[in-house]
DNA sequence: CTACTCGTATGACGATCATCATGTCAAATT
DNA sequence: AATTTGACATGATGATCGTCATACGAGTAG
């Protein structure tokens, strides 16, 4: 390690970096379709345009590319789901986000979709420092739905984690399921619910300010 | 194959039906544990009191016990969820199935717990077989809760689809997290929810209106 | 120009897995 | 009593896995 600074500027530091984002979209992707234990080293490093050998100059074990490729995948995926903040109404922020994720096209995109709802089996099943990362990330995407519309409410969070218990098992059912009729039925009838629990929400809510 | 009808009462007949027995509860209980490759046949029949040898005799390969194992899990635990029917609404079944469900001692007793939550990961990366299955013991369960209050009611059956969604995704978060604490709020705010969503549906079933 | 660094490639190791061929022995049939 | 059946045990096969030792080669520093 000459010098700390220039990480980003030699050419081989470059080159390791491109590496390391190919490996973190590889893993992220097939993790999240494949399942934590079911994505093998070797045809993700294939995928990453490497061999399975290099991938130990990036992590020591496997368990450190679940855990870096989780969060990956939600970094680069959560400003893309939460957008930027245009809606007037606590209640319609939380609609509007179930129709984000309660549709057919996130249904089907598996390698792209949200961490939580692919992964949730494989963390129940994980060690505790998955667990860890699980929660981390989650309480992430909590804070980022609620603050700017309630921040430092407790009422708000709980809105939050209802709508997001009902968003990850609808959209888990509708993968679960063989008939696209039955599917799309779940995903329909979970918008619905997810209105009428962000509709009651809005009138329990302790602190009307920030609202309407 | 000299007689069909007295193959339950041989001997040999009895005592394969009581290893299949205990190589469907080993299964069931390993696959919801461990997922669904995640369950060896080595261990598994070691659990079950034979080597891994005698699995062939019962089933002709891991993917019809998961099937097998999947339906077998149900047929034994649904009893045991529903119970007898003693409430006396709909809004009062739904809130009671809910506070069965998502509480601390189902989520930490993995092996014994609801198949759709333990495995919907899972169902959602297995082929089209197992998501067939998954689906058919689903109707069945939606029917179950249903039947006995609304017998052919569509909008009774889109309650039960989203008490469900919101159970399973409540029960898979409160398992993927790490700490106690996060973990038990999660049940008890989808309790809430729960009954939200039940009294919600009472008064839409009597009186149409309210909010779609 | 020389020596060193280090990301990557190659190949191998042991472990684990599903599956199957073969042997064995008790129960069932004749 | 003789024969057949079939559930089970044993062991092997080939595939796949995570991990690591070693070697190569391009970039970097002196």
């Amino acid at each position: 390690m000459s010098s700390p600074t220039d990480r980003t500027t030699t050419a081989r530091a470059a080159a390791k970096q491109a590496s390391l984002a190919r490996i973190l979209d590889a893993g992220a992707a097939r993790m999240r379709s494949e399942g934590l234990s079911g994505a093998a080293i070797g045809p993700l490093m294939q995928e990453a345009g490497l061999t399975h050998g290099a991938f130990y100059a990036h992590f020591p074990s496997k368990n450190e590319l679940a855990l870096a490729a989780f969060s990956h995948g939600f970094s680069s995926g959560r400003p893309r789901w939460l957008g930027r903040i245009r809606d007037v109404s606590w209640a319609a922020r939380l609609k509007r986000l179930a129709q984000r994720y309660l549709n057919q096209a996130h249904r089907d995109n598996l390698p792209e979709s949200c961490g939580f709802a692919a992964l949730a089996s494989d963390a129940a099943r994980a060690g505790p420092q998955f667990r860890e990362r699980y929660e981390e990330e989650l309480r992430r995407t909590l804070e980022a739905i609620r603050r700017p519309f309630a921040d430092g409410d407790d009422a708000a969070t709980d809105d939050t984690i209802a709508l997001m218990a009902l968003c990850v098992g609808g959209l888990s059912l509708s993968r679960a399921v063989a008939s696209e009729a039955l599917s799309m039925r779940i995903l329909r009838v979970c918008q619905t619910a997810a209105a009428t629990l962000a509709d009651a929400a809005d009138t329990q809510d302790s602190t009307p300010g920030k609202s309407k």
